[in-house]
DNA sequence: CTTGACTCCGTACCATGGTACGGAATGTAG
DNA sequence: CTACATTCCGTACCATGGTACGGAGTCAAG
């Protein structure tokens, strides 16, 4: 039987038969047909791609709102491109967004690592202490080494 | 006055005041104590601080909780240095998978948006095309880097 | 000293993203 | 054919992350 029954897609996915579901009235997903012999529907492949997007997607911040947004985002011909590019690009601009973010946060977590064994424990000791020297803190103390980069 | 009220550290930190007293609940940031002859808090710059860095990790992915944790790391010399050292680096690992999810989408958006004026329609006409064709597709996952299309 | 804005604190309510439950129909193994 | 699992569907409940509300105190201006 290589036929996907719901259980058996959500196992695929990596997900409960109940988030499948939810998923489906929501419309992040389409429910198939039930075949109309018998009584339970079947799952194609494409069904548990989407899923396991989905949730890569909720892991770095999206919103289900927003990942329906990047779904539904195709590059018809027949559709206004325009339309299309323009949206591809906003959130084009926001994954560059997170990563810069990302990045930030990288750079500070791997002062802290540097920081910790090294006995000179002057420098960043913190996450925050790590931010603030690595983009120049607005204003009450601040600097310790990393990359200067002032805004 | 220089003295940051609630309302003052809000707006500069960009949340409501609501917001600011459901993280000192929380426990995410600290409660200025109440100068005894007055009854109004006055808050610190660090907490403006505090709270932008809490809003930039929300966007990326982080729970509250995963945010207190990133924020209780200290490379303080007095404290066990190997635990700190394993809990950042965990935290950084987990950075670095939300970069490559996130390079992936960049890479799927960008594939789109190359597909989308050029009339040559056939490749890459939604983000999960991209993203199969991009990473092999059919069960596995696999390598990433998002130029070839093997359909 | 009154007025209006702001603070403090507790409690209530809200949206998002699920998870659990229960009864009826269906499917499949022995 | 019987038993047990699975499906289907609706409704209820849950945790997270806030937001709103209301009463009482406080502060600053006029």
């Amino acid at each position: 039987m290589n036929n996907l029954t719901i259980s058996k897609a959500a196992a695929k996915a990596g997900v409960g038969v109940e988030t499948i579901r939810f998923y489906e009235r929501k419309g992040l997903i389409e429910q198939p047909p039930k075949p109309l012999d018998t009584g339970f529907r079947v799952y194609p492949e494409e069904t548990v791609q989407r899923v396991r997007f989905i949730r890569q997607a909720q892991e770095i911040g999206f919103s289900l709102r927003e990942i329906e947004e990047l779904l539904s985002l195709r590059a018809d011909p027949s559709a206004d491109c325009s339309d299309v590019r323009e949206q591809a690009t906003m959130k084009l601009e926001e994954v560059n967004r997170k990563i810069t973010q990302l990045e930030e946060i990288r750079g500070a977590l791997e002062d802290l690592i540097a920081a910790c064994p090294g006995r000179g424990a002057l420098r960043a000791c913190s996450i925050m202490d790590a931010l603030v020297a690595a983009t120049g803190g607005t204003s009450g103390h601040a600097n310790a080494g990393h990359k200067e980069n002032p805004r």
